[in-house]
RNA sequence: GGGCCGGUAGAUCAGCUCGGAAGAUCGCCACGCUUGCAACGUGGAGGUCGCGGGUUCAAAUCCCGCCCGGUCCA
């Protein structure tokens, strides 16, 4: 298939011939004939050294000119998207530049920012963590340079012909010999798409991906790749990819990607650390970078191995002069995706995209901590923020100082903890083995290596097996439910909005499309149908003088569905009256639009980083996540209440409108989709003007002052990095108010203070509670002595007695008398047995006694307890005075 | 969203496997020793065993549900 679709009339005018490498099997296009598809492990890393292209670029230097280069050539620049992926509900982050476009351009729907478009897309790859550093290659952040074409029926820009031409000229612009270029044909497919590309290979390296994206999957498709059936596209899409680092890396042959992407945090970090770097390092790094792709074919332990001899080095060594610059290199690159993730508003925390920042914050942490802390994660991740200035933004830094002192904290804290819990563990087991070791991690996220220093400081040795995280993540392993909500569908033309329209509509007439049951279907409607966490509205309809209540109203792709509370006759076409309930309606729109005055209040007192994660009205309190690193004090609600009032007694317009989606998101970016990401080319965006901006399909008040009023009721933290706001507004929020006020003043008419006193008193009584409770425990006390006394005081030392004690003061007599008598029974008048032996037979006669009692009785040999009726207390006596021989 | 670990005195924890009188250390208070402090000695205060339900004669302990904290993985 790949032959056909690859077999470009370029090749043909330009001398490009196909071959097949001799070593993966994989065809490939070159203007001189070749046995290998060059790409390392098949060939070598030529450009080590000297480089391969006419000058030597800065990162951004080769960003420039890449976006001139397709700019000269009729592309149109976009800014990049944040690294997470605001509006997509299927990943966290950004791992391609297409990703900017899917899934509504890529579908169609929507139109693309420009056509054809150049962009160069910070993307965060997790899946490399490990390699990164090691391999002289791998990074977990780095920019995608791309240029796209989205080829429509009626609109063709440019498909595989110009694509492959654009690609060459651009590397023979930089000094590239054509000869030095190999295509590597590869079948392309992700996310639901598939198509043919050419990996373009210099020097060894794949620099960039070219992508002819044409197929996507669908279930009658007649083209089959890897059991997965796709079909064409209406829409050609030109996606590539050209690593801007490795572009870099080729433009200056350095030992490894790091020193060319990075060279000025390097050196001040050997700087700190005392990390030397000498010819001999970097004759090693080099040769570690040139052989590394061979990892794939050998595996970690027998490349090591070959390595170290190929570069006839010592393993200690390697481990004292390479590890540690290798660590280095890490360390940039973690600090570079950080600075990344945290200035486009990522969290910390333990959830999703969250959790990603958090590992890349303990891993730099870790390494930070093993040179002894000489620079602090934030200096490095601010040095990168400022040298990206013109794609970070930098006025997030205060937020991210913040949220990293606090992840430090947090991280200094677990470990500490678990610490304790290794010594714990030693000092009860003396060892540890691999089930402790997944535990430890699992659980308590401390990593094997930690355990190790802290066992061997207990002089206790631990084996790390090889295949640890394999493991865990076999513990993991776990089929997963999806839960899918079933989509009803209704063949009737899409219900008229009403609600939309004049939302301030309290009666309409309508005609009856359908009938079935209870559900009723109109032609239009002023019901708002539940959605965008906006409960649905209630109210009747009415026909023929009959009258029906409206409970529910739901929407199906369009159709919107009314619930009654009967089943309705009323034929087809019968023009109904409907009325909502007001009430409950303005209600609803106060608290809706409330909740974005809210979040505009949030993130100017909290900070931009705030981001809404999920929220529910009701008629007389709302919830309102919103993702903040840290729970809110006091101050903090009183501040966002004050902006939020100052928002509304301000009285600004809200504006609702629909937009086509392309038009919004340029004008108002990503922040349209704080509350989620409604599908559609068209979507309707809520604005009060100056404050917030969202796509929004709910009903709201026309004026920011009809709120009237806005009261934050409680907050909860209610998961790692989200905070819950629970609020009421207008008419609710001063019914809230008012009940809690009454609460306040009943109690303190009971107590008969003034409200402002009502504190005092009450800690006063808790006070004084306290101090009666502990007097009555002491009279107790008291008369329990005087009793032990009593019965001391009869010189024997055997005793049954029937007391009138509670259990509890049936224990404090029994403590009493135990030290100085030999055998006691004890029988409560409402049945309790309790029995002290000092020959351990306390427990056979706690059970003869319970026995005779009709009851049960246990315990151990010094004490037992029982309990039987209450009526067979005297035989119970009985039995005890026989069996104790009394 | 799923898995795992934890919640007992002001703090750190033991007790939970196998149900039977709530403990240790530090801190706190008082007294003693001392010119004073520290140390030491003696004594003391401090607990809804996270919450709710169940099983049982009996639950910190076993079972179920919830809440809170931590952690790993998508």
């Amino acid at each position: 298939m790949l032959e056909k679709e690859l077999n470009l009339e370029y090749f043909r005018k330009e001398g490009f011939k196909r071959y097949r490498c001799g070593k993966c099997g994989s065809y490939f296009w070159s203007v001189v004939p070749r046995d290998t598809c060059t790409e390392s492990p098949c060939g070598e890393y030529r450009f080590l050294g000297e480089g391969m292209f006419n000058r030597k670029f800065e990162i951004e230097d080769m960003r420039n000119f890449f976006i001139s280069f397709f700019k000269e050539r009729g592309h149109t620049p976009i800014k990049r998207y944040p690294v997470v992926a605001r509006w997509r509900d299927d990943v966290f982050l950004v791992n391609a530049s297409i990703y900017d476009f899917q899934p509504h351009v890529t579908s169609g729907l929507v139109d693309p920012p420009a056509n054809p478009l150049v962009i160069s897309q910070p993307c965060i790859r997790m899946v490399d963590v490990d390699s990164v550093g090691k391999t002289g290659r791998h990074l977990t952040g780095f920019e995608m340079m791309a240029h796209h074409a989205f080829n429509y029926p009626d609109r063709r820009v440019y498909w595989k012909e110009e694509t492959v031409a654009y690609a060459i000229e651009l590397l023979e612009k930089l000094g590239v010999d054509r000869e030095d270029i190999v295509l590597k044909e590869h079948p392309w497919f992700g996310g639901g798409n598939a198509g043919a590309s050419f990996e373009v290979i210099v020097g060894g390296l794949e620099l960039a991906t070219l992508v002819f994206m044409n197929l996507r999957e669908s279930p009658t498709g007649n083209i089959e790749i890897e059991g997965v059936k796709y079909e064409e596209m209406p829409i050609k899409i030109v996606d590539t990819g050209y690593g801007l680092e490795r572009f870099v890396w080729v433009s200056k042959g350095t030992p490894t990607i790091y020193e060319a992407i990075y060279p000025d945090m390097l050196e001040k970090l050997m700087n700190l650390t005392g990390v030397v770097k000498d010819e001999k390092e970097e004759r090693v790094l080099q040769l570690l970078a040139y052989h590394s792709p061979k990892i794939e074919v050998m595996g970690e332990r027998n490349f090591m191995e070959f390595f170290i001899k190929e570069a006839g080095i010592s393993r200690e060594y390697y481990e004292k002069r390479i590890v540690p610059i290798q660590k280095l290199y890490a360390l940039a690159d973690f600090s570079r995706s950080l600075s990344f993730m945290l200035t486009d508003g990522i969290i910390p925390s333990n959830i999703q995209a969250g959790y990603l920042a958090r590992l890349l914050i303990r891993r730099s942490l870790n390494i930070l901590y093993s040179f002894g802390n000489p620079i602090s994660l934030y200096e490095l991740i601010e040095m990168h923020a400022r040298r990206f200035s013109d794609i970070m933004d930098t006025s997030m830094l205060p937020i991210v100082r913040e949220e990293i002192e606090l992840e430090e904290e947090r991280y200094r804290r677990t470990l500490e903890r678990g610490k304790d819990i290794v010594k714990r563990l030693l000092k009860k087991k003396r060892k540890i083995d691999v089930d402790d070791l997944i535990l430890l991690y699992d659980s308590h996220g401390l990593l094997p290596d930690i355990v190790k220093k802290v066992a061997e400081e207990q002089g206790v040795e631990i084996e790390i097996p090889e295949n640890f995280h394999s493991l865990v993540a076999r513990k993991h392993e776990s089929a997963e439910k999806r839960k899918v909500k079933e989509k009803k569908e209704y063949p009737f033309p899409p219900t008229r909005t009403l609600y939309y329209e004049d939302p301030y509509m309290k009666n309409f007439t309508a005609k009856v499309v359908h009938v079935m049951g209870r559900e009723l279907i109109l032609d239009q409607t002023a019901f708002y149908p539940e959605g965008g966490g906006q409960p649905s509205d209630r109210g009747f309809v009415e026909w023929d003088g009959k009258r029906y209540m409206v409970q529910d109203v739901q929407k199906y792709n369009g159709v919107i569905v009314h619930y009654l509370d009967k089943e309705a006759d009323i034929p087809t076409g019968a023009d109904i009256r409907g009325e909502i309930d007001w009430d409950r309606r303005e209600r609803l729109m106060r608290m809706h639009t409330a909740e974005h005055v809210l979040l505009a209040a949030c993130r100017r007192v909290l900070g931009k980083h705030v981001w809404q994660h999920g929220t529910q009205k009701d008629v007389m309190e709302s919830r309102f996540d919103i993702a903040h690193y840290r729970p809110l004090s006091r101050e903090e609600v009183k501040a966002i209440e004050r902006e939020a009032m100052r928002i509304i007694t301000s009285c600004i317009d809200v504006d609702a409108r629909f937009m086509d989606r392309r038009e919004a998101e340029d004008r108002y970016g990503f922040v349209l989709y704080e509350g989620g990401v409604p599908p559609g080319k068209e979507i309707r965006v809520v604005r009060i003007d100056g404050y917030d901006v969202e796509a929004c399909g709910g009903t709201h008040v026309r004026n920011t002052g009809e709120i009237g009023f806005l009261k934050i009721l409680r907050t909860e933290r209610i998961q790692d990095g989200v905070t819950r706001i629970v609020y009421s507004a207008g008419i609710s929020a001063l019914e809230k108010i008012q009940e809690i006020e009454d609460h306040a003043l009943t109690s303190a008419n009971l107590l008969n203070v003034s409200l402002d006193r009502l504190d005092e008193k009450v800690k006063s009584l808790i006070d004084e509670r306290k101090v009666l409770a502990k007097e009555l425990q002491r009279e107790k006390e008291k008369r329990i002595e005087i009793l032990a006394k009593e019965i001391m005081s009869r010189g024997s030392t055997k005793l049954v007695e029937i007391v009138d004690l509670e259990p509890k003061e049936m224990q404090m007599l029994m403590k009493i008398l135990s030290g100085r008598m030999d055998e006691i029974v004890l029988i409560g008048r409402d049945g309790n047995i309790m029995v002290w032996s000092k020959e351990h037979r306390a427990r056979d006669i706690a059970m003869k006694v319970a026995e005779a009692m009709e009851g049960k009785a246990g315990g151990r040999g010094d004490f037992a307890q029982g309990k039987g009726k209450r009526e067979k207390v005297q035989d119970g006596f009985n039995i005890a005075k026989e069996v104790m021989g009394l």
